[in-house]
DNA sequence: GACCTGCTGCGGGGTG
């Protein structure tokens, strides 16, 4: 049966969309398809790859695979493909796959296969790799989107660019949602194919939950519970509510006060985020999958996965930080063909007002964010060129064409390519003394090959690029496992403190082994975890939209009713300062207690306002002796320095006076200058060295603690610059920090944008409502930086111990 | 009109 009769059976319409991909594909061409949730991607891509599967003239062994960022998805694709073709074989390898199963699967693949890109890497390693995918047809991507921007969709690029060389026919399609480079996606999963646009009218409501009191809403802060009563109400009048947080301890807190208020919703509420046990999610999941649950409080670990069909609506809570991360929220809700997706925004703060109304417009414009592919990353190749050693061995020269034919490294130069084959068959310049990290040789044919079984086994258990920070398990004393937290966080308590978890109050008893145990406990809340996570800043799409907003109020357009709720408070800032558009940079010039503040709103994301800051300060620091002490947030900045300074001439290109504060010239200098771009280059090694396999993560069930691995990679970092200078992974941790952390295209955007824009200076006398929120910043940020400075010291002790004599 | 912020994803191999 074919895809238009399995269709008509069930009496389904087939989508234009649909006939394009089985068309497309009959002709022999790859393609990716991109289109919303519930469109039927799944079904098209599959009797695509039937189709072609069943050309074959002698059918034997894997045919089909299929690629999941995700275990989770892997069940439900499964269960998908099956219904479809009852005939096929069709089965997952991954993490979760059985010991008996698995041992079958070494023997014989599957017609069809669903993997993960760890899972199909760690088959590449094997032996006999090019003989069990001899003949296989098609590959299939599923949420591309969600791996192209990262390391783990370079792994993917390389693994497919392996199994295109054996089989030079093979037919690749990826799934996607939109986004805002789609020709790039394509591009990074296969060197010429179609895109197919999957258009599927699916409606969707966005809205804003509005604060009763609008003129008394906080103009600072991020956490929101004051909109508690609202969210109850939204959740009462709804049969499913996903609510989404930015924060796994804000989620806790979001919880715990939801409890607090409605105890009769034990047990109809849950909360679901990434460091929580793996059992306690799936039971939440299941409740979800099965319309028991009337909440979960989550993080962006419900964004994916399984569909839950019971779930009618979403609530953001705080900044969504971007469009596409907005319609994929939304998508969870409303999750079969003809229903509405409805998400409504919770602002914690008054300027997230501003942004709901921004990002209302911006996806009706459908001003969605690009994900840029990463550029040649050598802690991938370097891992990869071990995984091909151990999958049957290479011959340099043919990796490097197969290698070069991946997007990520096109570019590779014959230099970069000589070095990383020499740091895995030599150690590079500074580990050539140490056996284990003579982890390739060449026999005498040529063939580059892991000379010992144990440097094979150590290698395939450190394969994938995901690397997690090393945490605590969290258990009760009677057993039953928790979750995770940082030791940082547990090195704080006190047995006997109280802390708030998993949704419960619990009590510190002891530390034993890499466990935190812990027993029940009632009464007083005491302190909520805190996790490292990812500082995401807001997209240049939604910062637009919400400058497009202010331009709006300007010329006294208030429209929607965000900007309506917001107009007491922009009415103050217009009558103390002036709005920030994007044709006026307004700056705020004040001298308090503690000084003369500047604060300046050029709305491009905490990541650039933080590379503007130090920027600002270091070429101000060039004219005359200054110190500063500042602080940032997505839309702006403050510096506040002991000196009376004139920011109004030293920024206004207008007097004459202006020093090139905004220029662009020596940024890249200035801004390495100017930060402590060593240090946060050392912290970006951490993830680098775990991927090119210089520390080793420890065997399953026995991690090591993050101390360890942090004082290992350290080491590394310190050995390097002081006796290797020329190390690309060095080099690449670098790049990193410009290119990820600190933005420096688009703070390079940002000068150009600021030095076109009418400069609007005004001396306050006390904070305005935009500088508001940057002041209380501060009192934070000066807080972290005295724990960032612990850090520091505590690693230099390690350092010492660790080389100690 | 001085705060409760910081996401997610994966992963062994061989034999009885």
């Amino acid at each position: 049966m074919n895809g238009e009769q399995w269709f008509a059976a069930r009496g389904w319409t087939v989508f234009p969309f649909q006939r394009e991909v089985w068309d497309a594909a009959a002709a022999g061409r790859s393609g990716l398809l991109h289109a919303s949730t519930g469109a039927g991607k799944t079904y098209a891509v599959w009797f695509a790859a039937l189709e072609r599967a069943a050309t074959v003239r002698s059918p034997a062994g894997l045919r089909i695979l299929w690629i999941t960022p995700m275990r989770a998805l892997a069940a439900d694709t499964l269960r998908a493909l099956q219904e479809a073709a009852p005939d096929w074989q069709v089965e997952v390898r991954s993490g979760d796959t059985s010991s008996a199963q698995r041992a079958r699967q070494n023997k014989r693949l599957p017609d069809a296969l669903i993997t993960t890109p760890e899972s199909l890497t760690l088959l590449l390693s094997h032996a006999d790799a090019a003989e069990r995918f001899r003949h296989l047809q098609m590959v299939i991507i599923d949420e591309w989107h969600e791996l192209m921007g990262n390391k783990r969709g370079v792994q993917t690029q390389l693994a497919l660019a392996r199994l295109r060389r054996w089989q030079p026919g093979l037919l690749v399609w990826g799934l996607s949602a939109t986004l805002g480079n789609l020709e790039c996606a394509r591009q990074a999963l296969m060197p010429d194919g179609v895109i197919v646009e999957g258009h599927v009218a699916k409606p969707l409501l966005i809205d804003t939950l509005i604060p009763a009191a609008p003129s008394r809403f906080p103009w600072g802060g991020h956490l929101g519970v004051h909109m508690l009563a609202p969210v109850i109400d939204e959740i009462e009048r709804h049969s499913t509510t996903l609510v989404f947080t930015n924060t796994r301890s804000q989620a806790e807190l979001w919880y715990q006060h939801l409890l607090e208020a409605r105890p009769d919703w034990a047990g109809l509420i849950a909360l679901h985020h990434g460091s929580l046990d793996k059992e306690v999610r799936e039971w939440v999941e299941l409740g979800l999958k099965q319309g028991q649950l009337k909440a979960v409080v989550c993080t962006s670990s419900l964004d994916l996965g399984v569909d839950f069909l019971p779930v009618e609506r979403v609530l953001q809570i705080g900044s969504a930080k971007g469009i596409a991360r907005l319609l994929q929220r939304a998508g969870r809700s409303g999750h079969a063909p003809g229903r509405v997706s409805r998400l409504t925004l919770v602002p914690t703060q008054s300027l997230e007002l501003l942004e709901a109304a921004g990002a209302i417009q911006a996806v009706a414009a459908r001003d969605i964010e690009a994900r840029p592919v990463p550029h040649k990353p050598l802690d991938v190749l370097v891992q990869h060129l071990v995984t091909i050693a151990l999958g049957g061995g290479f011959r340099a020269p043919e990796l490097l064409a197969e290698v070069r034919s991946a997007w990520s490294y096109r570019e590779l130069s014959d230099e970069e390519w000589q070095w990383a084959l020499d740091f895995v068959a030599r150690g590079g310049q500074t580990l050539e003394a140490y056996p284990e990290y003579r982890r390739v040789l060449p026999d005498d044919e040529g063939v580059y090959r892991v000379p010992d079984v144990a440097l094979g086994r150590r290698h395939r258990m450190g394969i994938g690029t995901i690397v997690a920070d090393a945490s605590l398990q969290v258990k009760y004393v009677s057993g039953g496992r928790l979750g995770s937290v940082e030791e940082s966080f547990i090195a704080r308590l006190r047995k006997g403190d109280h802390f708030l978890f998993a949704g419960r109050i619990l009590e510190f008893v002891r530390l034993h082994e890499m466990t935190a145990y812990v027993r029940r406990a009632t009464g007083a809340r005491g302190a909520v975890p805190r996790w490292q996570g990812g500082r995401m800043p807001l997209s240049s799409e939604l910062a637009h939209a919400a400058l497009a907003q202010l331009a709006l109020a300007q010329a006294g357009r208030y429209e929607g009713p965000e900007m309506q709720a917001l107009k007491p408070l922009l009415a103050i800032q217009q009558r103390w300062s002036s709005l920030p558009t994007a044709q006026d940079t307004v700056i705020e010039a004040m001298h308090s207690r503690e000084g003369w503040h500047l604060f300046m709103f050029p709305f491009a994301g905490r990541s650039v306002h933080l590379g503007l800051a130090a920027l600002l300060a270091y070429r101000v620091g060039r004219q005359q002796p200054a110190t500063f002490s500042m602080a940032i947030n997505d839309y702006g900045l403050e510096l506040l320095s002991a000196q009376p300074l004139d920011w109004g001439a030293l920024l206004d290109a207008g007097t004459g006076a202006d020093i090139g504060l905004l220029s662009t010239e020596h940024l890249l200098e200035d801004v390495l200058a100017s930060l402590n771009a060593s240090e946060m280059a050392q912290r970006r090694f951490r993830e680098i060295a775990r991927i090119a396999g210089l520390v080793f993560q420890g065997y399953p069930g026995q991690g090591r603690s993050a101390r360890q691995l942090q004082a290992s990679s350290s080491l590394f970092f310190a050995v390097f610059s002081k006796h290797d200078a020329g190390n690309l992974l060095l080099t690449q941790a670098q790049r990193e920090v410009l290119e990820q952390e600190l933005e420096l295209g688009r703070l390079r955007a940002t000068l150009l944008d600021l030095q076109a824009r009418t400069v609007r200076f005004h001396a306050i006398k006390r904070a305005t409502p935009f500088g508001f929120a940057l002041m209380v910043e501060r009192f934070r940020e000066k807080l972290s930086t005295e724990k960032l400075s612990d850090r520091v010291s505590r690693l230099v002790r390690q350092l010492e111990r660790a080389a100690g004599p």
